[in-house]
DNA sequence: CTGAAAGACTAAATCGCTTTATTAGAGCCT
DNA sequence: AGGCTCTAATAAAGCGATTTAGTCTTTCAG
């Protein structure tokens, strides 16, 4: 199959086959559990001399033993595997918390699966359970409305569902809103627009409900004719640009806008512009998430930042420690994270 | 473990726990092996009667049976499972390649396990040999470069090595190079600068050769004071505002600039605009790759279009390929893939 | 009435590991 | 000599499937 040019030179170790426990040890002519206990350095193994331990390692090192990790997940019910469940993984949410779910779970020896489920009802409901046959340990799902009744520890990143065995990372969006409204108000904003998310986002109605709340509180009204909302499955910024030539075109009065995320706003932005509507000397922009190009765009937006690469690491932390704590009684129903206001050019004050 | 709330609603099969082949074969009084064969719709099944394959069936379903896909992957050898290695989970370039493989894996009944090295030596080392014993059943290398001596079918995108035993899929760099360059000269511009990618990047050195090819086949000489060098590993824009910015400070004269990605074109927009030079009206900028924000920058950018998506779909489709195809022998060595310029409004005529 | 073929299954090996229980011998004590 | 403990291991069960090689009926041609 693989004819090695030159088998003088195998340097590494990677180019020779395999070797299973079985014939590692009648290589060494033990068995296999005494193989399997040094390599493994198990107490059992300490009943082996040194002597012994070093020929065991030595053959494993010179043959290339590698464990095949599938029948070890089988004979000892662990697979060391999560899985990873998001509506796409191209868009920056998704792959931003991934970012951060992966940094914890390699570096404590899991693997895990990613399935993205295009919010089609369908994959939403068999891919957990495909998932679960892989036997993963746990799920993480990433601005995902996950099914009840799953089998393993979960962890819902802004899944807004109130699901018994979930852990819920979410951020706290009354103090999103109110940093959003009260930083276009300092500017004297009154007359605000909103771009309210997809019915499928998850984050989409607590959101609105607490950018009613932080209104009220401030003091604005919010005019419902001023109050889009996106429909379709795309997250790309030409959805933004959609709705927002359709407030331009209502002839309706705003000076800010606030869109339901940083890529929607692009979307914003450029239609304001067509529209010849300054940014932001005739409307102010604020978003949603702090994505990379956030603060590249011309203007630099102004945006309310999630911290998403700590959530996905605050979800990967938080699920290995339900997966190895034997007690499931008392896990977290719910984590809080906070966002920040990160102002840049897309928003000035009123003139 | 979880106690049900209601366990008379119990609607989704997901509630219940899952059972094993031995007691599914137990309750309904068969052995294993006839009701694996049921499942699995096995040519042996065939001397079952209909109705007992019914009665096979329907116990499964109301037991919940699901085939512990460990089990079956030791047995049949055969894992259903790829890994991906990636530079990085980010929003850009790996993202877009990965929701193109994604498409055709899952479709086909495979998961694959993503994993990211950083540019790290040891992890790029340890990561395919990891994969392999978790007994994946090929690989794809996302803008890496892949180490010798992997003993499963492998893809490298943008890999740009020859390396025995992996399919490479490529750009057609001279076309993309050919592309941007003619584009720029025929709007008048002689004196380009140019930003080249990073040494660790697999593409850098190709992307510029080809340029230099297009180059002089175009008449144009390159002004190696015009050409900076990306150093570092993040991949932020930011980087690309610091060589803009370093090549500005050098005083030399350039009309247009042509970066190595988008990302980093935006950084040098960026630095262009605060150093007062207008684009595209004193520089024109072309980019690479085009991101989903290129087309939402202002000025919208001008850039070579890598189709990324389909690329991760071809290496998808190959990868399955080559793993089901017994023979081997004959696999592609290199599959080419070509670019398209995407003119937008950051590139102008010399005026 | 017999032998072969078909029909309806089953027993058991196997994949590659982990882990429990067991053993065989050496050394020491009484 | 017999009984202990300690050392240095091993045999074998088991994880949950798949799959090969049967076994026991029944049917049916000759």
């Amino acid at each position: 199959m693989s004819r090695s040019k030159s088998p003088t030179t195998n340097r590494t170790p990677a180019q020779r086959p395999t070797i299973s426990l079985k014939s590692l040890a009648e290589h060494l002519g033990l068995s296999q559990a005494a193989v399997s206990f040094v390599m493994n350095r198990s107490p059992n193994a300490k009943s082996i001399p040194h002597h012994t331990q070093e020929l065991i390692r030595k053959a494993a090192r010179e043959l290339n033993y590698r464990p095949n990790h599938l029948a070890r997940s089988l004979r000892k019910q662990r697979s060391y595997t999560i899985g990873v469940l998001v509506p796409e993984i191209s868009e920056g949410y998704a792959a931003l918390v991934m970012s951060g779910i992966e940094d914890h779970l390699l570096q404590e020896g899991y693997f895990y699966f990613v399935v993205s489920h295009r919010h089609r009802a369908d994959l939403l409901e068999e891919y957990p359970l495909l998932l679960q046959q892989r036997a993963v340990e746990g799920l993480i799902a990433v601005d995902t409305a996950v099914a009840e009744g799953l089998q393993i520890p979960s962890i819902a990143v802004s899944g807004h569902r109130d699901v018994p065995g979930v852990t819920n990372i979410v951020l706290n969006h009354s103090r999103a809103a109110m940093l959003a409204l009260e930083h276009l108000s300092s500017l004297g904003h009154k007359n605000i627009a909103f771009i309210k998310g997809q019915e499928f986002s998850s984050d989409t109605v607590v959101r609105w409900e607490s950018i009613c709340d932080a209104a009220s509180k401030l003091g604005l009204t919010i005019d419902e004719r001023l109050v889009v909302q996106l429909k379709g499955e795309s997250s790309s910024p030409e959805l933004g640009y959609q709705v927002t030539t359709e407030l331009l075109a209502s002839g309706r009065l705003f000076t800010a806008l606030f869109s339901f995320n940083d890529v929607y706003a692009i979307g914003a932005i450029q239609a304001l512009r067509e529209a010849g509507r300054r940014v932001p000397d005739n409307v102010s922009v604020v978003g949603f998430d702090d994505i990379q190009s956030a603060a590249y765009q011309n203007p630099a937006l102004t945006t309310v930042r999630q911290p998403l690469r700590e959530m996905g690491l605050t979800a990967a932390t938080t699920l290995l420690r339900r997966i190895t704590n034997t007690t499931e009684e008392n896990y977290p129903k719910e984590i809080v994270v906070e966002p920040s206001l990160i102002v840049r050019g897309s928003t000035a004050r009123l003139q």
